[in-house]
DNA sequence: CTTATATTTCGATAATTCTCGAAATATGGA
DNA sequence: TCCATATTTCGAGAATTATCGAAATATAAG
């Protein structure tokens, strides 16, 4: 992940249609969705979008797979968090408390961000 | 954050220049730096870095201050977090596996990130 | 008040990008 | 083979954006 990567990755996510199709991909997670499906999701010309995922793939940050005539697209999670970790890079220089609540909050209630809580528990899913 | 705020946001980051100053910004913390000391910096004529410090306020990604005949920027870290919690909104659904990974890189080795690991005592900073 | 430093605003040009219609490619079924 | 479905590629026009010179604003110092 170099200059050049990480500001292909956030101008791909930096289009509102694009953002769409990739938060709509984060939330369907591994499974994805196929490319005609995503178009009737979001009310997008299926060329139209055909452009936007081939941007996002290029980027990093969806994948693909053929099954039948369809092309499944899924968000590529490690691309995501290569681009996220470049962005706050050497950020907390010795201040800890600066970032950590940046971290703790990325993925809200999520994972067991509860890092200083201790609840393990309350996150069950 | 809605995601015309979002689309801001990313697109204020999306840019080289502009991503090398707030990565710059990043790593100066609360203290920041001032506009032409970002300019000599990072090579970028003042007029120019001007707009794109504009853009990134605007986008509340950086906050300034004055200092005598200097304005200093820095980074705008509630703000930066806004946007990341945002970009992996709903991104587990019920798989915590796939998304804690994205977590615990997003600050490599930072701010007791090794959340699963247990070993506090090796991020000592 | 005058001069110097620091930053921003203005106006224009060059480059990039979004969107869409039309056509092309690929797969599956009759 | 022939047709229908699914997606991508191509080409063009409209809109957005980056960059720069010149001028304007704001603060500090003599």
């Amino acid at each position: 992940m170099d200059m050049n990567d990480a500001v292909k990755g956030l101008a791909a996510l930096a289009q509102e249609s694009r953002l769409g199709v990739f938060r709509l991909l984060v939330r369907c997670g591994a499974e994805g969705m196929a490319a005609g499906d995503i178009a009737r999701h979001l009310d997008i010309a299926a060329n139209t979008l055909s452009t936007h995922l081939g941007i996002l793939a290029n980027a990093g940050l969806v994948q693909s797979r053929r099954e039948g005539r369809s092309i499944i697209y899924s968000a590529d999670y490690d691309g995501t968090r290569r681009l996220l970790a470049f962005l706050m890079e050497d950020c907390c220089q010795g201040r800890p408390e600066v970032c950590a609540p940046i971290l703790e909050s990325v993925l809200p209630g999520c994972c067991g961000t509860e890092t200083h809580g201790g609840n393990d528990e309350a996150s069950a899913h």
